[in-house]
Order: structure tokens, then C-alpha cells, then sequence
DNA sequence: CAAGCACTTTACGTAAACGTAAAGCTGATC
DNA sequence: GATCAGCTTTACGTTTACGTAAAGTGCTTG
């Protein structure tokens, strides 16, 4: 499953409205890259079903020209967090409900924030669960590959 | 997440066994300790109805008593298994898989075996690939995280 | 201009993992 | 011997995360 292989074939980029002061990294991505739903289904290896199914969430926004979709980055980006977060185990509610607090972050109150902070804590945690899991799992498993090898060993010496 | 606090009040552990000193694999544990389905429940905060679902679906099966179903050690290490594979994102029938594949090892022909250790190296894989994640969330979580803390540090600031 | 894409909406269908209600056995206790 | 707690089976219901089919819109291409 690795990921961001930029197969690229045919976007027409031609109306680039530079609307957000991304403030992000690099300078140097002047043109916004869109991508129809196909396009961004294609890169992450889903189906456009799941993309309006997660617009559908919440938890993503794209624009519109005329009644097509048109993604940019940002909503890119979104994609990819939310699949990971999948992978992980949590929720299309789960993930909206920290994606969501992370936009509403710019012009947050106090109260917003703190409460931001706060379920960040909590995810942490359940990281830190998720890690010990996989400690624990890996244990077990060298176990059982251990032991299914010496019986396989024995197996060829007898045979 | 955690709820379900009606633990149980008072299970008659009659067929008593020895005090618990179980813990090792060898050959001391002279009583088995058992457990009726309610007990084992309330040992992993899940519902009865999931165990039986469980044992519908393969992943266990305890003996009977009657009518009623009895657990063993034996019983309760595997619900403890299928319970963090569940909190790894595997599904039942994923976990069923290697957990037959164990049972049937004793015997387990050289076919199988191999079998055994090729999907245990697939499910390794999929560990390292959460472990990736669960470090690519943290670094975006820390992100918003120190974001969110200087956005709040402003606001106290400006009060 | 018909045909073909690529997209759209609407809506019913499905698989997994249980929840929940109904109705019945079974042993202990009042 | 009736009640009750705790177990049982049977079976329909629910949520999540999409799949899939139907029917329409809009561009462009032979």
C-alpha cells in the first residue's frame, strides 16, 4: 500500500483561482492542481462512490463547476488523512469530528480550542493503545512462527 | 467508548478450582479454571450476545455442560486474542484464519504449515504498515496540536 | 446529430458485527 | 411448586461503509 505515486494523465488546470494564502511549506507550487473525482479516486485506490459517500460525512467540501466536483490539494490531503484514519480503526465520525474542529481552528474560541486539544489527547491515547496491540500481536505471532517452523523442521527431517 | 459498567455482581464460582495460579504454560495448573458466559463477558466488557456471535462465526468453541457453555483458559486467551485483533482492524474471518491454522498445527501437515507462516509474514506486514501510520498521525496530530496551543496562547494573551 | 464519455443524483442492496426482543429450559430458593 | 436468575435458541433489527443499478446532464467527437 504505498501511497502518492502522482499518476498523472489528462487534468485540464486551466482556471486556477490562487484564492488561499496556503502559508504552508515550499513556495513554489504556483498553480493549484485539481482533480476530478476519478482522478483522485484513482490515487488513492478507491472508488468515486467513496469520495461523495465521504462528502456525503462531512467530510469533505469541494468545490463546484456547474454540478461537477473539483478537488484541489487541500482537499487531497483530507482524503488521505481520513483513509488513514480508517486504517487505523476510527470512524468516519471520528475523523470528522477532529477534521472538522481543525477547520474551524483560525477563528476558534477558547472553548473550540481547548476542546480540540482535548480529543487530540484522547486519539493520542488511543494510539498509544493501538501500539501496545501491535506489540503484543507481534509477540504472539513470532511465537506461533516459531513454533510452526520447528514443526515444519521436524517434519523434513523425517521425511 | 467506556460504558457498559454493569459488571457482574455475583457469579457463583462453585466448581471452584485452585486459586488462580494459573499463569504459566506447564503442566501445574491442576484445576482448569472455567467460566460461564456471563463471567468471561465481564472479564472484557463485551455482551454475551458477542461471545455466542464468536463461537457462530468460528472463533471459539467452548464446551457444553448441557446446555450451557462452559470456557476455559484456553477459551479466554482466544477471546483475548480475537478481541485485540478486532482492535487492530482485522476482521473475524481474518482472525479466524490464523487462529484455525494454529489449532490445526499439532497435526498440521507441511502444506499447511507453510501456509501458516505465509500469512503470518502478510499480517506482519500489515502491522508494519499501522505502526507507519499511527507515526505519520502523530506527527500531523503533534501539528495541530502546537497550532492549536499557540492559537489559545493568543487568545490569553489578548484577554 | 448521434454516440460516447465522465460526471451527476436518487435510491435500494449488502456485508460485517453485533443489538434486542421473544420464548423456553433448568437449577436453586422461598 | 412457583418464582427467579441465568442460561439457551431463534430471529428480526440496526449501524457503518460503502456497492450497484437506474436515469439524467453536459461536453466533444466522429
Amino acid at each position: 500500500m504505498i501511497e502518492e505515486t502522482t499518476a498523472d494523465k489528462h487534468a485540464s488546470a486551466d482556471q486556477a483561482t490562487t484564492s488561499g494564502s496556503d502559508a504552508g511549506s515550499q513556495a513554489l507550487s504556483r498553480q493549484q492542481r485539481i482533480y476530478s473525482i476519478s482522478e483522485l479516486a484513482g490515487l488513492f485506490e478507491v472508488t468515486p462512490r467513496t469520495i461523495r459517500f465521504y462528502e456525503q460525512e462531512g467530510l469533505l467540501s469541494p468545490q463546484r463547476q456547474g454540478q461537477k466536483r473539483i478537488y484541489r490539494d487541500k482537499d487531497r490531503v483530507r482524503l488521505k488523512l481520513t483513509l488513514r484514519g480508517k486504517r487505523l480503526g476510527f470512524s468516519l465520525a471520528e475523523i470528522r469530528e477532529v477534521v472538522m474542529m481543525y477547520d474551524a481552528m483560525p477563528d476558534g474560541n477558547a472553548r473550540q480550542l481547548k476542546r480540540l486539544i482535548e480529543i487530540l489527547e484522547e486519539k493520542r491515547a488511543d494510539l498509544d493503545r493501538q501500539e501496545d496491540d501491535i506489540r503484543q500481536m507481534r509477540r504472539e505471532m513470532d511465537d506461533v512462527d516459531q513454533k510452526a517452523r520447528e514443526a515444519l523442521g521436524k517434519l523434513d527431517a523425517g521425511s
